[in-house]
DNA sequence: TAAGTAATGCAACCGGGTTGCAAAGATTGG
DNA sequence: CCAATCTTTGCAACCCGGTTGCATTACTTA
């Protein structure tokens, strides 16, 4: 059963089974960052483990990205084709307080600020919160 | 059994228990953010519920902040004098992947970003992961 | 001092995340 | 095409941070 998404799969040294092929299409049609939890809800028959493993290879492989936004669960979005996950790739992430969703606006990266003295930067996370387009 | 510490405990409208005195007077011992469980770790003696408690109403009253740095349970650091929590006092946290230790960088506000069309901003959180100078 | 209010202690619960292990499925060398 | 091997999946159990209900204790105040 082959499908539409496999080369992406494949691109990032994903063995594509049924499974990862679903979740995958999930990610895909999905505008906002979706979390295990919710992903459950969307299957009703997968097995939770089976899913947070799918997502974990998926992180791995950097097909998708993590964006913990503090409202509970960690949620995933897809990377885009270019991205590594290296520093000049990150974004600022938005989470709207009233519809609890989480979108990636890739177009603005996040700030560089400078550290205090002897204080090296890895990563950064920067979420902001507030009110999105769609819930005005 | 007056502390020092009454004074801002009275001046953020909360009572001054045994338990709060101690409390506050580990957060100002304390030059980074501290977690509930390390703050039941702290006292050994302390019942959990009451220790969330009188975190939540030191944070309700604005005598702290909390920080979710990503790296698993919450972590509160006692605001400034000045502090009322709103976006102008917004700052940046820094969390060493080494020590583990949160750093609030009060001398850096968060910088301000433009958001797309129809989104509007209530707060935000930006945390910088990295090695502290402890670390090296 | 008695009644009312607030804080505390204890226990149980919840939800997200994670792991061990056995069953099922895919791969490969012969 | 089969057997041995490796990978993925399903199930169950567990961990841990957070949260709540409720009874007890400590304060407050009339
Ligand atoms: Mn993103
Ligand atoms: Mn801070
Ligand atoms: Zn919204
Ligand atoms: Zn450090």
């Amino acid at each position: 059963m082959k499908k539409s998404n496999d080369r992406q799969l494949i691109k990032r040294n994903i063995k594509p089974t049924a499974m990862r092929e679903l979740v995958l299409e999930v990610l895909t049609e999905e505008e906002t960052a979706i979390s295990l939890p919710e992903l459950e809800k969307r299957f009703e028959k997968a097995d939770k483990a089976t899913l947070y493993r799918t997502l974990k290879t998926f992180e791995e492989r950097k097909l998708i990205h993590s964006i913990d936004d503090g409202s509970g669960p960690v949620k995933y979005a897809l990377c885009l084709e270019k991205c590594s996950c290296e520093v000049e790739d990150l974004h600022v992430h938005f989470h709207c307080t009233k519809c609890n969703k989480t979108y990636c606006l890739h177009e603005i990266p996040v700030p560089s600020i400078s550290l205090p003295k002897d204080f090296s930067l890895e990563s950064v996370n920067m979420v902001v919160q507030g009110i999105c387009a769609n819930c005005e």
